[in-house]
DNA sequence: CGTACTTTTGAATCGCATCAAATCTGGTGG
DNA sequence: CCACCAGATTTGATGCGATTCAAAAGTACG
């Protein structure tokens, strides 16, 4: 992890990223930038935690290993915090790695609560980021409690997607673990989707009905 | 979901529960008590949000059928609040149930967020409320991507146990919908657990090691 | 005492995990 | 530009474990 001293731009930054419009300027000031490689470690379960965690660009993971060595994703941010739940404990629960070449905002703890506390509107904006991240983890505890591959696809689809469409941003291998599968069982799952008519893939773009576009007879 | 005239006594209250500690004395005068009948409907997917609701007593339960009409539980609450995440949304998401005869205070959201604004004490027990209900999820997500019946029943008693024990307070039928299991299938996995020594039942305790308690020689 | 629900066991089936291996893909270096 | 490599994608075969359907026994509550 490599600090990187060629400064942001905060006002190009601000047009594409909600999170991070709402750094007030006392925050960032105080910010480091750093820049990792892909697979590199951003911190691990138990180290104390320094610092408030901003993706820029790239890709970071909370994620844990089950005693069989399988990736369990706790998290994947493009784009926004990770771990925000950790900035009011000591001690990291879990790893976080980026997953390709990423570049992060790092925010000192004392000066990230303290702006919490100073800035009414930042505190705002970071309740409802809290909040829209539990909504987002009870429809994934939900997902993950369907028993079958289908159903778990289907309300992915349903949940994350727009009118029963949803644009992959990740490798399906990681999209299987996401969905609690192995990459196998959802392969096998997408075929026989698509043989049934269920579902139609376009490379990234995959639809929940069968496809019915370009049919104008 | 009958208007309960008879008022709580705060004091008592306080002392048991932590999340009841943290409201402030200009939301207590505007709380309304009610109390449930089991299996009652405290409000529905769509319903505007007009309140926080913190449990007192009983047990609510945040519930979606899936297609097969099996019941997904997404929250169940056991004195604390409960759909802290819809506070800032205009209606809810999901379904919220009494699991049995439960006595509920009901806040207005106006005020609630007024409260949230004015005072930072109640403000700070409030987003940590927040995080520890997101790292309580993510421990779920985790559970649920486990593969089988017995990793989850340990993760279970790891993450929600202290010390190898956990006490259930629920019923195992519903235990097992918390673990994405059949009620069949966690019965014979705990079954086998035993049988293999790696699980020991004293009623609602569950070891997660051969028992060896009260052996002195 | 009767009713509703939970707990428990049984048997059959199905779907997913697992192990294996072939193909495809993107990226690296010669 | 091509050879090569690591990883992702895809397909196959097999076994196990969870689901499903069924039913009995236990338990709580009015």
């Amino acid at each position: 992890m490599t600090p990187d001293n060629s400064p942001l731009e905060w006002p190009k930054l601000v047009a594409s990223q909600t999170s991070a419009e709402l750094i007030p300027k006392t925050l960032r000031v105080v910010a480091k930038q750093v820049t990792t490689d892909s697979c590199e470690t951003i911190f691990r379960v138990g180290d104390p935690v320094h610092h408030a965690y901003l993706v820029i660009s790239g890709e970071a993971r909370l994620i844990r290993l089950d005693r069989n060595g399988g990736e369990i994703i706790l998290q994947r941010s493009r784009g926004g915090f990770i771990a925000e739940a950790s900035l009011d404990t000591r001690a990291y629960h879990c790893d976080a790695v980026a997953a390709k070449p990423t570049t992060l905002l790092l925010f000192p703890v004392a000066a990230f609560r303290a702006a919490l506390e100073e800035d009414a509107s930042f505190r705002r904006g970071w309740q409802s980021l809290l909040a829209r991240e539990v909504r987002k983890l009870r429809a994934q505890c939900e997902r993950l409690s369907l028993h079958s591959a289908a159903d778990r696809i289907t309300h992915y689809i349903e949940s994350e997607g727009r009118n029963g469409v949803v644009e992959l941003n990740q490798s399906r291998k990681s999209w299987a673990a996401e969905l609690g599968l192995t990459h196998e069982a959802l392969y096998r799952a997408l075929r026989r989707m698509q043989d049934e008519g269920t579902l139609h893939i376009d490379s990234n773009r995959i639809f929940s009905r069968p496809y019915a576009g370009d049919v104008d007879s």
